[in-house]
DNA sequence: CGGCAAAGTCAACAGTGTTGACATGAGGGT
DNA sequence: ACCCTCATGTCAACACTGTTGACTTTGCCG
C-alpha cells in the first residue's frame, strides 16, 4: 500500500528500524481487522516483528499514536470528496458520509474520535474545508465558526458512537446482523409505555446511518437557513 | 456498625449484605468525585467496605453495572424536566440540558453512555417522554420515531464527548479550565488555511455546552419543520 | 575507525476486569 | 430448634492493558 522498501503484509517480518509512518500503517491494518475492537501496542509490535515497546520511540504515548491513525482517517475522508466547490453542501455531505464510513471500517480508531485532539496536517485542512463550504454557502465569522462547530461535533461524536456500536456487535461472532440500533427487544407493556409500544417496530428496524444522515441533513438546514437573510 | 440498617457515607463501613441499590449509589459517588475519570470495581469495593469481586454477585458484569449507573442518570434526568406538557419544546430542551449536565457532573457515566444500552426502566421511560413530547408537537409514527432516534443519539453521543473532555481536563491539575473545545492553538499559516486563520480567535473561544445546543436547536427545527405540512 | 545518539529489547510495574475455589452465614422447611 | 442449602462475601490468581527504566545494539557522522 506504501509503497516502502521493506515490509508487506502477512503477521510478522521488517526486522527493525522503524518510523512513525509504518507504524501508523500498521495501526491501521490492526483497526481494519474485523473482529478488533481496539488498537493495542502489544499487537502492533507482533504485526511490526518488533518489540512492543519500540513504538514509544516514535510515539509519546498511546493518544499520541491514535492521534496520528485520525489524522490519517480525516486525510482519506478529504479525499473521499469529489464534488466541485461551488456544490457546498453536497461536499458537507460527502465529507460526513466519508468519515461514518471510515469509523466503520476502523472502528477501533474511529470509537476514540472524540477523545482525541488529533491536531494534525490532515485535521486542520478538514476545518479548513468545513470553513471554506461555509464560505461559498454563504457564512462567514462567528456564523460559520459555530455551524463549523456544530457539524463537527456531530460528525466526531455520533460518528464514534456508531463505531462504537459496530465494535461491540464484532465482538460478538455474527453474521449480517443488521445494526440494529436499540437493543435486540423492547419490554414494555401497552399501559405504561403507550407511545414506545404503537412504534416499537419502526424503533427496532432503525439504522444507524438513517439516524446519522437525518442529523447531518437537519444542521446543514440549519447552516443554511442561517446564511439566508444574509444572501437575499 | 452492628445495628445501622441502612449505611452512609463516608470512605468505608457498611460491612456485607449489599444490594444492587447501595452499590449503585456508590458508583454514583465515585463518579461524581472531582479528578475521577472511571469508575473501578477496586474502588467501589473500598467504597462499600467490601471485597471488590463481591460487586459481581449483583451486576453480570461492568457494563451491566455502568448500564444501572446510566438508567439513574436518566431518572434524574426526567425528574429536572418541569415545563408543563404543552410545551414540547421547552420540555425537550430542557431534558437535553439536565442529560449534559449530568453527564458533567458524572463524567465517569456519562463518557461511556453511547456505548451502553441500559434498557434499564428509566431510560425506557426516557424514550416515552420524547414520543410523548414529539407527538405533542404533532409528530407521528415515523416521522416520530426518526425524530426521537436524531436527538437521542445527537444527545448520548455529544453528551459523551463533552464528558470525556470533561475526564481528560481533570485529569490533569487546573484552575477553571475554561472548556476551550478545541486543543490549545491552532499552528496554522494565513497561507495554508486562510478561513482557519481568519476565525482562530472564534474558534478557541467556542465552548462545549454553546455548540451542544446549537445543534439541540437545529434537531428540534427539524423536528417542527417536519410535523409543520400536517398541522396545517 | 571510533564514539555517540537514536532505536530496539527485556523485565517489570501498576492498573484494569473477571473467574474459580472456598468460607460463611441467613433463612426456611420440618 | 435444628440442619441444610443456597446466596453472598472473600481470597488468590489470571489475562490483558499502557508505560518506564536499564540495557544493548545499531548505524551514522566526523
Amino acid at each position: 500500500m506504501v509503497g516502502s522498501l521493506v515490509e508487506q503484509q502477512g503477521t510478522a517480518r521488517a526486522k527493525q528500524r522503524l518510523d512513525p509512518e509504518s507504524i501508523v500503517a500498521a495501526g491501521l491494518q490492526i483497526a481494519a481487522k474485523p473482529g478488533t475492537t481496539t488498537v493495542t501496542v502489544r499487537e502492533l509490535g507482533t504485526l511490526l516483528g518488533v518489540d512492543p515497546t519500540a513504538i514509544y520511540r516514535h510515539f509519546r504515548n498511546k493518544e499520541d499514536l491514535m492521534g496520528a491513525l485520525l489524522d490519517r482517517l480525516f486525510s482519506m475522508g478529504l479525499d473521499r470528496v469529489t464534488a466541485p466547490r461551488e456544490q457546498w453542501r453536497t461536499r458537507l455531505t460527502q465529507m460526513a458520509s466519508a468519515m461514518v464510513d471510515l469509523f466503520t471500517e476502523f472502528p477501533a480508531i474511529g470509537a476514540e474520535s472524540i477523545l482525541i485532539n488529533a491536531q494534525g496536517p490532515a485535521e486542520l485542512d478538514t476545518i479548513e474545508f468545513i470553513l471554506d463550504a461555509l464560505n461559498v454557502a454563504g457564512l462567514e465569522g462567528q456564523d460559520a465558526v459555530r455551524h463549523y462547530a456544530s457539524l463537527s461535533t456531530y460528525v466526531l461524536s455520533v460518528g464514534a458512537g456508531i463505531a462504537r456500536a459496530q465494535s461491540s456487535r464484532n465482538g460478538t461472532a455474527n453474521d449480517e446482523q443488521q445494526s440494529s440500533w436499540l437493543g435486540r427487544s423492547l419490554p414494555v407493556t401497552a399501559a405504561s409505555h403507550p407511545y414506545i409500544n404503537a412504534v416499537r417496530d419502526q424503533l427496532l428496524g432503525l439504522s444507524d446511518r438513517e439516524v446519522f444522515f437525518l442529523g447531518v441533513d437537519a444542521l446543514l438546514d440549519a447552516a443554511e437557513a442561517s446564511a439566508m437573510p444574509r444572501s437575499r
